[in-house]
DNA sequence: GCGATTGTTTATCGCCTGATTACTAATTAA
DNA sequence: TTAATTAGTAATCAGGCGATAAACAATCGC
């Protein structure tokens, strides 16, 4: 059907570039495509998006499904761990000062549309990835900043953090990645300059730690001081 | 196999409701059927989880589309408008107080694996009824909450919100918002009593915010009565 | 140059999807 | 009882899906 014979009509669109780079290429036009349309996505538009055949993504990946899980290591793993937990702990700096660093870095990591859109999408789908990522972030994140904030505060360290201190960490940290949802997938107006958003929430936790167990007892007493 | 019919072999399956209960009862069934598998979901697998044939789904809706629409309608609008902007504008009552059990309630509506999940699935497919949403949390609840917080203080309150104060505020709503994701949807293990976390969250927030926008000593933070 | 290798496309398969038509049978009104 | 109405089903359509096989064409070793 196509004028196919009369003229040999090299077509433009064949590359041929090596391996290595169109797989490459494939992974990442595929984050974007995915993170946008979901993974219910067809394979024909995203090869649309590629500018190739459909049949080609098969040459690289046996399944779509191993394409997906692509996308999940290079979006999960690759910007993670750059020295992030060095950072929480090193304490010469005061702690607010490394917190107000750690979450720039972070949320300059995951305030991404892409990252937090496949996120989600991985989390709606209940995978074991995205169960490996929360316990990541209480395990390596959530956990040490409320060692730190113990060491500050002159409690015992060495004890594991309780349910309480680690659900307040969890609404602290959960505020902050809410900021970059409405922001980057709701598409709600930022009001505001993230580091202040982010100097402004920290204040909130730090002296909201404070008050909730700051108290003599390590003993989770309910605050009875009342101010003023 | 009703005591109907001696010999006809009369299909069990066949039991002609009447209109206005299979509506609903369609309604009902789509939106846990949707809220599990996302709104990609197929039709004839919704079919047989409601027990009928496919075809009968398009004598009540004309679409799919038509049908998650009034999935959307059903799960947004429904369980709201229960009293909540009288709860938190009662002068009458510590803010304290007014928080904690606005937030109790909003919460026992919200968190809910439906509607967490059908809300993502929304958010996701950037829907305007989602943008209404967030507008109406940010109208509706969280400048209402600033206006009571500056009213506690002592600042003027005819002035609308700044956007620091109502980043804060989105920061504590997203946080209490994350810890119903997490149980939720993540499927993670819930730390702590609800109310607990809401407690702790609100004098985070009410500490922090007379912290970063006023005097502290000016409001009044927690609850009158000394829990023992 | 030439053949071998391999990146890329064309054509297609079987299956599933949303939606429609024509028929069946339960209910209702006379 | 009987005829009209309508809830519900069986059969099917056109199109899209993931995936495969075979044909084509660009590159590399010689």
């Amino acid at each position: 059907m196509r004028t196919k014979a009369p003229r040999r009509r090299t077509r433009a669109k064949q590359k041929r570039l090596s391996p290595d780079d169109r797989r490459k290429e494939f992974v990442v036009k595929a984050t974007e495509f995915f993170s946008e349309e979901g993974f219910g996505g067809g394979t024909r538009d995203l090869a649309r998006r590629l500018g190739v055949t459909q049949p080609l993504l098969y040459r690289y990946f046996p399944s779509k499904d191993d394409l997906i899980k692509e996308v999940y290591r290079t979006v999960y793993l690759e910007p993670l761990d750059t020295g992030w937990e060095k950072l929480l702990t090193d304490r010469s700096r005061p702690i607010r000062d490394r917190l107000q660093e750690f979450y720039n870095a972070y949320t300059n990591v995951i305030f991404d549309r892409k990252w937090l859109r496949i996120y989600l999408y991985s989390g709606l789908k209940g995978l074991d990835i995205n169960r490996w990522y929360v316990d990541m972030v209480r395990d390596k994140i959530l956990s040490r900043i409320i060692r730190e904030c113990r060491h500050e505060a002159g409690f015992p360290v060495q004890s594991r953090p309780s349910a309480a201190e680690l659900e307040l960490a969890w609404v602290f940290h959960g505020g902050i990645f809410y900021y970059g949802v409405r922001k980057f997938i709701y598409g709600s107006p930022a009001l505001e300059d993230k580091e202040q958003m982010i100097s402004d929430a920290l204040d909130a936790f730090l002296t909201g730690y404070a008050r909730v167990f700051g108290a003599a007892s390590e003993l989770r007493l309910t605050p009875m001081k009342v101010v003023g």
